[in-house]
RNA sequence: GUGGGUGUAGCUCAAUUGGUUAGAGUACCGGACUGUGGCUCCGGAUGUUGCGGGUUCGAUCCCCGUCACUCACCCCA
């Protein structure tokens, strides 16, 4: 029988990388805390409906991307396939706008689409996700990239652009669109078979298609800034100024278009020079309209997702450092089998006063042990007749090549 | 969903125009060193050549299919 392997576009993070993982994550967690925002754990599947109407029913995500299947009870579940629905579905649930706002909120875990695997892109992949929730401020929208600035300072990373623009909002959108629409007519027919496609349903996009022929006629297309009502001038004018005073560099992209219906005013991306085609590693923005997209009252909101895989990619790119790698500290070594009794007790000893200690397992030679204690442990502690009777343990630092003989007692102290 | 590249030992890779028993390095185990890792030397074990079919006297090699990995398109974290 065939051995059963993962599925397509998953993948085991084992010990040599997950230690990684863990400081990725010890970061995030400092940052947060750092910010005031509060870790919540929400579930991995929600209603499908929480996507579709929040994500928006016609973005890919939703029409293409979704894992979604019938539950017993006949519901029709998804599992998410990013955060940010889920987080606002929280708050509406859970009454926080009888909190303090903004509600700061932050989380990671996986998420899940069906997309083509490649580097930087899984089927299972994990994000970081913060949101400051019912508060229209731009400032908020600064505190935000600022955050993600900061993880990624803090992280070490460098080789970043950040890319900023204003997607605009219901009031004036439409307006641009219509504007960008009719610019576009005259050259629909040279346009690329997906950009036609999205012509009516989301001319914006085009903007930031990547195919030349689309790239050369969109080179004149106005910009959304002329289009801009005041509110969303203001705002975006505001953030700027601020980004300007905590001396940020940022690209203002005006071609920058998000592929999710609920962003407004704020889109934001952070791409990396060390990844491949899959090169953003954190994107985000403003998303006045989600609450009410899945029935809530009017929340203004702002927030974002960076991807852990392309983080730690970046970072091995780059060279940063990750901490230290954890190991044992010490592996009990039988000198003879007669005395792997007692070398069991040993470890047991070591283990219960917070000694990390392991032990051959497999009859293996004296060398063959040593040679373990040497990969995995700073001590070997060997056990012989000798040691057995004297009442003492053999400790030899395996860096440094010394040894001595030590009690229980002196050898706990020593490493505690 | 579309296209390119790649699948041989745990890992990195060989194998003549298609040729008989598929090799090496490394890691692993044992020994030289009858109780001490790293260096050296000697020995040992390990394969459904991704899977299925086809061509052939004969396929790791050529052809078709399939699966997986990988890179790119697309999309995005």
């Amino acid at each position: 029988m065939e051995v059963i392997k993962a599925p397509r576009g998953t993948r085991d993070i084992l010990g040599s990388e997950s230690w990684k993982w863990a400081y990725v994550s010890s970061i995030c967690r400092e940052v947060a805390d750092d910010f005031g925002y509060k870790e919540v754990h929400l579930p991995i599947f929600e209603h499908t409906e929480l996507f579709s109407r929040g994500v928006g029913e016609t973005t890919d995500i939703v029409e293409k991307e979704m894992y979604t299947f019938e539950d017993r009870g006949g519901r029709s579940i998804a599992l998410r396939p990013e955060m940010t629905a889920s987080m606002m579905r929280s708050y509406l649930e859970n009454e926080m706008r009888s909190a303090n706002q903004p509600v700061k909120l932050w989380g990671i875990g996986p998420m899940f689409r069906y997309e083509r695997p490649q580097k930087g892109r899984y089927r299972q992949f994990q994000q970081m996700d913060i949101e400051a929730i019912g508060a229209q401020d731009a400032f908020v929208d600064l505190e935000v990239i600022n955050f993600s600035m900061e993880l990624y300072r803090r992280l070490g990373l460098s080789n970043l652009q950040v890319l900023i623009n204003s997607v605009g909002c219901p009031k004036c959108r439409p307006n641009y669109r219509k504007k960008l629409q009719d610019f576009l007519k005259p050259e629909h027919d040279k346009l690329c078979d997906s950009c036609k496609n999205r012509f009516d349903r989301n001319p914006l996009r085009t903007l930031d298609c990547k195919r030349p022929v689309c790239k050369e006629i969109t080179a004149n297309a106005p910009s959304i800034m002329e289009c801009l009502c005041d509110e969303c001038k203001e705002h975006f004018d505001k953030l700027m100024l601020g980004l300007n005073r905590i001396g940020a560099v940022v690209k203002h992209d005006k071609r920058l278009v998000r592929g999710l219906d609920y962003y407004t005013k704020t889109a934001f991306e952070i791409l990396s020079g060390d990844l491949g085609s899959q090169n953003a590693v954190c994107g985000g923005g403003r998303y006045d309209n989600l609450s009410e997209a899945i029935g809530g009252p009017h929340v203004p909101s702002v927030g974002f997702a960076a991807g852990i895989e392309r983080i730690v990619l970046t970072m091995e790119a780059q060279g940063c450092s990750f901490g230290k790698e954890p190991s044992n500290k010490v592996y009990v070594v039988a000198a003879e089998p007669c005395v792997r009794i007692d070398t069991m007790d040993l470890v047991r000893k070591l283990r219960m006063n917070g000694i990390s200690a392991d032990m051959d397992y497999m009859d293996r030679s004296m060398k063959s042990q040593m040679k373990s204690a040497g990969n995995m442990a700073q001590y070997a502690c060997i056990i012989g007749s000798e040691e057995l009777a004297k009442g003492i343990i053999t400790v030899k630092n395996m860096s440094e090549s010394t040894q001595e003989e030590l009690t229980i007692e002196q050898l706990i102290s020593k490493l505690k």
